[in-house]
DNA sequence: TGTACATCAGTGAACGCGCGTTCACTGATGTAC
DNA sequence: TGTACATCAGTGAACGCGCGTTCACTGATGTAC
């Protein structure tokens, strides 16, 4: 059964992209090794041949969901205006919704506590993260300097986050909808400032 | 061993503060129920005695967070002109942090999307503690048209409850310090607008 | 008010289950000569 | 290049553990008369 080191590679990727769409969906206590295992298309004991323990995979599926979001929305705002790339970035992240199944979603809003709870390791990739999108932001707010631009970025960000937060929690989509409403018509007020 | 309805009631009340507390500071699921009624000094068996489930509980504990949050953050703002009142609501909302142990803990923050997870009843709970806090806030913004003014109250929510989130997945006091004065500066800023 | 009985708050053992992880095994791949 | 052997990816059963919940039991409280 031993398989070549390309397929291996490739088994060890399925591992982390499967098990980074199924955190961010049902949450991290919310899924467990069989569970991914069997959606990666494999049984649960190989698991073992590529990860040290669940904690690792946490990790690295974290980094992966980073990754593809932050090199996302970077090619989404190439070429645009800094008014059109913030617009962008607005409504690509506060479009992401677990109820709309969509492709990238944000471990600080998906996961949220659940991170705060988790080892040193990931909550450094997930800081890590939030601060590469803290300068994709800032990157758009050229018109200040630097150091502003990256505190403004920072209180976007939060906003960002806490809404798409609140906007899962509601029941219905009527609330969810206000609440993002909101946090945009917040956001767009304050950068408008300038 | 039967106890006397009112010692019973101080029992109900006593495991709902505990239930309350523990969940804030670790999680839904990262507390169980014999956690939980030791901490109460009862044992698991009990609490079947009060409660149908512990997503009844969770229902329950949530429900009493919010309402002494809420409380607290009324009783702290009574007589204050709304400028001060608001900056006392920033400064308790985004001083709040597990790791401080502070007493009156939000759950929109602390657990977030952890209740995303849960039952109808709990979001609706939630959802609920998070109105009646855009209205504590909007109260303050009385400046401003009402519809107007729950607006940005909403808004501002937004950037309250992922500031703290985001300050707790933080690894070091500096990182979570500078999030939350980035928070609260885009806040401010967009209230000193009118 | 006093007595007999029913109720039920709380105990602590036990249940069934799913979790993360381990292990003996299989057989194709990789390596050494 | 061909052969013999070591390696190890993947399987699926099993392990130990902690979870939420149930249950028989105890004895003080509440109720009926």
């Amino acid at each position: 059964m031993r398989k070549s080191r390309a397929e291996t590679a490739q088994t060890r990727g399925r591992i982390v992209s499967t098990a980074a769409k199924m955190f961010l969906e049902k949450g991290l206590s919310g899924v467990g090794m069989r569970d991914i295992m069997a959606a990666a298309r494999l049984t649960q004991g190989g698991f073992y041949r590529h990860f040290a323990s669940k904690e690792q995979l946490v990790a690295e599926a974290n980094g992966a969901a980073f990754d593809r979001l932050h090199d996302m929305l970077a090619s989404e705002t190439r070429g645009l205006s800094p008014p059109e790339a913030v617009e962008r970035i607005l409504a690509i992240y506060l479009g992401q919704s677990r109820g709309k199944k969509q492709p990238y979603l944000c471990p600080l809003a998906m996961l949220g506590a659940e991170l705060s709870h988790s080892d040193r390791q990931v909550r450094a990739i997930a800081m890590n993260g939030y601060q590469r999108l803290v300068e994709l932001v800032a990157d758009q707010l050229g018109h200040m300097v630097r150091r502003e631009a990256l505190a403004t970025a920072s209180g976007i960000l939060s906003t960002l986050v806490g809404a798409v937060t609140l906007a899962e929690i509601a029941p219905d989509a009527a609330t969810a909808h206000a609440i993002l409403s909101n946090a945009r018509a917040l956001i767009k007020e304050r950068i408008s400032l300038a």
